[in-house]
DNA sequence: CACATTGTTACCAG
DNA sequence: ACTGGTAACAATGT
């Protein structure tokens, strides 16, 4: 759940935080979704201090002192939690960071989905080399938005969610960008204008821009680095809102599975 | 207790 | 080689 705000807002906390601190520990209660192997993680990262922290796609990345980084997937519902030494404990913490100055980041997943992994920084790693264009970054502007999207036959928001395509857009801002947008989902993205293209990457900024401002939408489980819940779904248009009435022209909006998805719209305003 | 959840990938067909 | 469509997968609270 946790999309491009939400881990952007994770990334500054923990950057404020814990840049500059050294690696004193690494334990891990699920081994499983620890890369390459626990023993490993372990060798590549203790002894080495963070020097910054990046924000690709959904991922987060340390980068170590000592040419190694970090890759973390929250997926679901992971959380990254800044604590000291001998805070309570969190729910579903499975792994567990100690650092230099007592502090300690914490791991936690509900569902387990979430992920570490340790490679080093020359190695080639497949997982960060398929993402699309940043949007919100000079990569993208809504011009190389449309020719991103102008030949692609599938609906616009599967476009949207796709990593490979843009990074960073999940679900919600999908929904509520398209809704702002006035775009039916199932819209083949091949099918829209320029013009439409361009109204719809300018929403997609506006969204995100709005999730960061709120410190990421909480509608689940996520939480910032200090624990505390984001404030953006209070704002929601459309996300989770089916069978409610359009905030536009009150129309129920509707509810459909696209490409297996959740997807809440108003039948009236999106065409 | 089957189900919903969701980002991602595996797999297949075209 | 690439695209699109669908199933499968991770695990568990409800």
């Amino acid at each position: 759940m946790p999309e491009l705000p939400e881990v952007e807002t994770i990334r500054k906390d923990l950057e404020k935080e814990i840049v500059g601190l050294t690696i004193l520990d690494f334990k891990t209660e699920w081994p499983k979704k620890v890369f390459p192997s626990e023993k490993e993680v372990k060798r590549r990262i203790i002894g080495a201090t963070i020097k910054s922290i990046e924000r690709r796609a959904k991922l987060l990345i340390f980068h170590l002192s000592n040419n190694y980084k970090i890759i973390f997937h929250l997926k679901i519902s992971g959380q990254l939690l800044i604590r000291c030494k001998g805070n309570p404990s969190d729910k579903y913490t499975h792994h567990v960071f100690g650092l230099s100055k007592g502090k300690q980041l914490r791991f936690a997943d509900l569902r387990k989905f979430g992920y570490i992994k340790v490679i080093s920084e020359t190695e080639k790693d497949k997982e960060l080399e398929k993402f699309g264009p940043e949007p919100l970054s000079q990569e993208l502007n809504p011009q190389k938005f449309y020719e991103i999207i102008k030949n692609r036959k599938k609906p616009i928001k599967l476009v949207l969610m796709d990593q490979g395509i843009i990074a960073g857009v999940g679900n919600i801002y999908a929904n509520e960008s398209l809704f702002l947008a006035h775009i039916h989902p199932e819209r083949k993205a091949n099918n829209l204008s320029e013009e439409k293209a361009v109204t719809l990457y300018k929403k997609i900024e506006q969204v995100l821009k709005e999730g960061l401002e709120f410190r990421g939408a909480s509608d689940n489980n996520y939480v910032d680095a200090y624990g505390e819940k984001g404030r953006y779904q209070e704002h929601f248009r459309v996300y989770g809102k089916r069978d409610k009435p359009c905030p536009k022209c009150g129309t129920t909006l509707k509810y459909n599975k696209v490409g297996g998805r959740g997807t809440v719209f108003c039948p009236k305003c999106q065409k």
